[in-house]
DNA sequence: TGCTTCAATGGAACCGCTTCCACGAAGAGC
DNA sequence: GCTCTTCGTGGAAGCGGTTCCATTGAAGCA
């Protein structure tokens, strides 16, 4: 078995020099249509790829990027988890390689060393590892840079992430729609971003049918499916016609609570979640719910973050639009 | 900010040639011991460290290894989900980069390309990836593999795994010294290995104690919740004392299914699973289970890889042992 | 027609590291 | 005391690309 083809070889075939070649196949310009042509169609006839490696060397980049997730654990992150899902797919899409960055023990160190080691060109920095205190090391740190999902007290670098304001009140819409008022809300953290812009849709919501917004109605979560069943009895008291939960997994611990507790949904509460990832679990009730748009996200994300590495800008917040998916848990009234 | 220092720096500094410096870095022999510590101590007050493109150029190695998934839905997939993170964890304990590839679309031309492009020296392909047939391919391709659990048609790639017979075989030991003697089974899909080898500790347990094993009491399933869900009627319909499912979610299925029924677990039936996953959900029944050793796993997986990558041997088969958790669903009778 | 300008191309340096090979000095063997 | 090893070391050649710079020939212009 011969060794792979190289630069040299498809220039030589081509009977131009390796840095004609070298212009030919990436596009430079400088270089004669024919030429150009004849160069890549024999390099693709001897089934020549650059080998990375070099051109990382010579050239800069390594065409790999990473993902860092801190130290989540994803068995028990749903959301988490379909990121890393949508991520790879979208890094394959664009002929990146994606590099997963799990290491909890030290990051920064870890991130740090991927870059200087000329491993990966930048990172995608999930929302679930924000507020680890390392990340601010690494956002400072200067290397290309994007958020999945809005980081407290970064504005400095980009993200990407649902429309979380705009989601939440569709979400509260249809339940206003569907005649329902008092609608109690499970959030999340508050430290967390996106939970503040759903909780202003939800007040957006209200108030633009000019309903008054009850803060007592919100009860805040951890988004753990647990979390959902055990302050299920707390919101139940406060009797609600309907639940805004901020998650499907919240929701589904609702759902679980409410079952043993003989109450009936959606009969006796209607209850909406977020994510949509609900479908997780066939064997339980389905849940309206809107739509985390894993693969937009993570395709612009990726998009984003090569923009970034090659040197161009990149708008600094680049929302997604949520959808609603109506699963029945939500009754009109 | 100055550059990051290179192993000329380094050198110079220490007053010897590159040559020099990178065989006292890489510990190889033929260096002076004073020269050696001189070179360390000042590689490392630097903060020297090496660009992998480079060294990859010249030696050859990448220092990077893949995973291979497939195009397994990980959201719905808990055992792949942990083997991702152990791997992951693994990986960098070793210091080596992790690339996952879940590429469905066509994951030999990715790893090949991948391996081509001098990017990954070789890959761990998970079990929940075999079967597909592009695997084949890749097993062919000449690339330092290593099989997470076994592949039922190549015994050629050396296979990491737990131990399934002999756990099999604890755990339907644990059932019988509890009592039980029509030990239902909820199998996986017949043609994959670790299920035949679950199926053949099954038999161990019976034969050592001289009780027949009756095959009418094995209802194959796909590892699914759903299908624990729906074989359940079935399996109640045999009337066991006790089923033991091959895994946890499937095992999460069928109670889900007996508390809708009015069956008692672990009253009426003792139920037991495989991979001791059901502590994913705090909400479910625990499940006495038999642990995958997850960290073990991806340890020895990533060890001997990079022993297969260095060109040292790796025994064709090793079994991590498996342990027993007992978590209650199992009553003595 | 003669000179400038520019597009197309090749030559060569370089990215940072590893390793082969040559060389000198020191220790071993006689 | 004089070769023969052996050990420690430096020089230099790549690894496979990219890119700067020089060169050339043709087109553009007066």
């Amino acid at each position: 078995m011969g060794n792979e083809p190289t630069l040299s070889d498809v220039a030589r075939r081509s009977g131009v020099s390796p840095a004609t070649a070298s212009r030919a196949l990436n596009g430079r310009n400088g270089v004669n249509d024919d030429v150009r042509e004849r160069v890549l169609t024999i390099a693709n006839a001897m089934g020549y790829r650059p080998n990375r490696a070099a051109q990382n060397l010579a050239g800069g980049r390594s065409s790999v990027i990473g993902l860092v997730l801190g130290n989540t654990q994803l068995v028990h992150d749903v959301y988490g988890v379909s990121i890393v899902q949508a991520v790879a797919t979208a890094a394959a899409d664009h002929d990146e390689g994606l590099m997963l960055i799990l290491d909890s023990k030290k990051p920064t160190e870890a991130v740090g060393n991927l870059i200087r080691d000329g491993l990966i060109d930048g990172v995608i920095i999930s929302a679930v590892a924000i507020g680890e205190g390392w990340i601010e090391e690494l956002l400072d740190a200067n290397v290309p840079t994007i958020l999945l999902g809005a980081h407290p007290r970064r504005n400095d670098v980009p993200v990407v992430d649902v429309d979380n304001r705009l989601a939440a009140r569709t979400l509260v819409d249809h339940l206003l729609d569907a005649g329902h008022r008092r609608i109690a809300m499970l959030s999340g953290p508050t430290e967390r971003v996106d939970v503040h812009q759903r909780l202003a849709g939800y007040e957006d919501a209200h108030v633009s049918r000019g309903i008054d917004v009850d803060p007592t109605l919100t009860v805040p979560g951890t988004f753990s499916r647990r979390s959902g069943y055990q302050l299920a009895e707390r919101i139940f008291a406060l009797k609600p016609d309907a639940i805004f939960s901020m998650n499907d997994q919240m929701a589904s611990g609702i759902i679980r609570r409410a079952e043993e507790l003989g109450i009936d949904i959606p009969g006796d509460i209607s209850i909406a979640g977020f994510d949509a990832t609900s479908v997780n679990d066939p064997l339980e009730m389905s849940i309206t719910s809107m739509t985390q748009p894993f693969a937009e996200l993570a395709d612009l994300a990726v998009r984003s973050l090569i923009e970034l590495i090659e040197g161009n800008p990149v708008s600094s917040e680049q929302l997604v639009h949520s959808t609603l998916m109506d699963r029945g848990s939500v009754q009109v009234r």
